[in-house]
DNA sequence: CAATCTTCATAACATCAGGTTATATTCTTT
DNA sequence: AAAGAATATAACCTGATGTTATGAAGATTG
């Protein structure tokens, strides 16, 4: 004989408020659909949920353990409710973001670090590519969100892009290197240095190509490469190997005192960082939120960033 | 939001059965209506529970977490049929009795203990009292049964009264006793012997004294009174006094070796052990059993009873 | 103990959630 | 491209469950 959660939850509320009347203002309902209810149920179990012909009503063993498995099935109900309330506001659910090796652990990862710390219920997946991958990905589904420079030009069929941040590279080395505290430079003094050089298929390994001849570098020593950030500055703080970096990295580490900038102004690539998605396939509140903070994120860091610009002193 | 439960388990019969058909078998319902109920949950929650357009229907984060207490429902509702079908059953609940203390301890105890074992979601309550007071307590509604013995022309108005067992009375000592393995006694051999008596109030008193006056005993020293079955049995093994007490009293506490009975016959009470309720009120399925099972027991230790008592020689 | 107050039960009716069958659409597979 | 399987939609019907109005029965109290 199967059992109406809803009746079970009228139940409970019944038997905790004490009576029909009382019951009946707690479930929003009025006094006789709760008479009937019960009427109905005690047909149905072939007993009594209440004593018969108490006025205050009092309830059965029975009533007592079936208004168990009701206030269950209640506290079950507000749950869910609570659940998609969460989904909804995006403050619970999965967002799910890929993009270039050097920006999502140089600058995102730590974005990412607060945004947990402001909604713990949003788990995160990230994955690297480059543009290609990230496009195949997205557009399979895999992923909701895309971090990577692109050229506004070129966006990819199907994508939405939004640049979040002006592309700018830097000359990057160690702090404890010769050239960091050297005021003035010249190309003769940088020429001395090998270079780090970003993963070969990656956008930055071909900024470094065309920073270094646009600055009249066209022959340079590479003595590592392939590695990822942490590698790079690793690798970096332990010679006295020069690399080119987003600037926007460089500023992200200047708090591990791990990498500066030298003074020498490079070529700007012709990309934008920005995130890349499928408007076609609409996002999941989490992913709309997640997308938001970033934005927000980096429109703050923009702001730092050309706030200590004024104060640097740049040459070609 | 108030979210329906019964949508929740659909919700999760779906989710789990992986499919709307599928599960449109494990809820017993047909598949359109399944499917209608999950349009109508995604266009409540403005979200999607299962990804658009993917015909081996995939949940979404949200449809996890909200089967997941469709589940929690599910379950809460299958416990609830079953609580339901225990207490129906007699299996599950609670049934009060009450009866004359001697009886209780001696006979009944052990009889609640086996049933007990046998249904262990039964609780049994007892209390105990003579006559009246039983009366008074199950007409206030205090207790289901009734334990005690009664003259049939005296049951009290609105009880029903149903014998269980020939009332009978013994005289009963220690087994250590030196009358306890004389094969034949008189009148002058139990003459000397003073007396443990019941509470004064109590029927086994009014007892005592007309079997004693029965076999022409009419002044008796009374060395012990007031004490319940424990104390009774426990004075008697430490002393050479005697009382007198109902025979399946005797019998039950044989397996202790702490009672035994004198071969005299006394007078028979007019009393019959029997049980009293209410028939009015009709009885909890527990109850039922219970008083089904304790006839049950007494009919077999009648037989019992009878049996030995034909091996036993008696004298007047 | 009659009067009164509360609380529950019943009656009569309205509505819509949710069931059904039939059929169209859409995704997947071959 | 065609076949197959699963889901969505349409159209309809029924009964569960809501309502208000009112009667009946315990409980309470001067």
């Amino acid at each position: 004989m199967k059992i109406d959660p809803n009746h079970l939850m009228i139940l409970a509320a019944i038997a905790d408020s004490g009576g029909l009347s009382e019951g009946a203002r707690v479930v929003g309902k009025s006094q006789p659909s709760l008479s009937r209810t019960i009427a109905m149920l005690e047909a149905r179990l072939g007993s009594r949920l209440f004593e018969k012909g108490k006025k205050p009503l009092r309830p059965t063993e029975l009533c007592r353990s079936l208004a168990d498995q009701g206030r269950v099935i209640a506290q079950a109900g507000l749950a869910a409710q609570q659940a998609a309330e969460l989904y909804n506001s995006g403050k619970a659910g999965t967002a799910r973001l890929a993009g270039t090796p050097i920006f999502m652990d140089g600058v995102i990862s730590s974005m990412i670090a607060s945004f947990q710390t402001a909604h713990p219920e949003v788990s995160v997946h990230q994955t690297y590519g480059y543009l290609s991958e990230l496009t195949e990905q997205l557009n399979v589904g895999n992923v909701d969100i895309a971090i990577c420079p692109v050229r506004p030009d070129r966006v990819p069929e199907g994508l939405s892009f939004k640049p979040i941040l002006q592309g700018r590279n830097v000359i990057a080395c160690a702090p404890s290197h010769p050239l960091a505290r050297k005021p003035a430079l010249t190309l003769a003094d940088i020429a001395p240095y090998s270079w780090i050089a970003p993963p070969a298929g990656s956008p930055l390994y071909e900024d470094l190509r065309n920073a270094l001849s646009s600055i009249g570098i066209t022959d340079f020593r590479v003595s590592f490469t392939g590695g990822s950030l942490a590698s790079i500055i690793s690798v970096m703080s332990g010679s006295e190997a020069l690399t080119v970096l987003p600037y926007s990295v460089v500023f992200m580490q200047q708090h591990t005192r791990s990498v500066t900038s030298l003074p020498i102004r490079i070529d700007h690539p012709d990309r934008e960082l920005g995130l890349l998605w499928r408007e076609d396939r609409q996002a999941r509140p989490a992913v709309k939120r997640f997308r938001r903070y970033i934005e927000d994120e980096f429109s703050d860091l923009a702001l730092q960033i050309s706030e200590k610009g004024r104060n640097a002193v740049w040459r070609a």
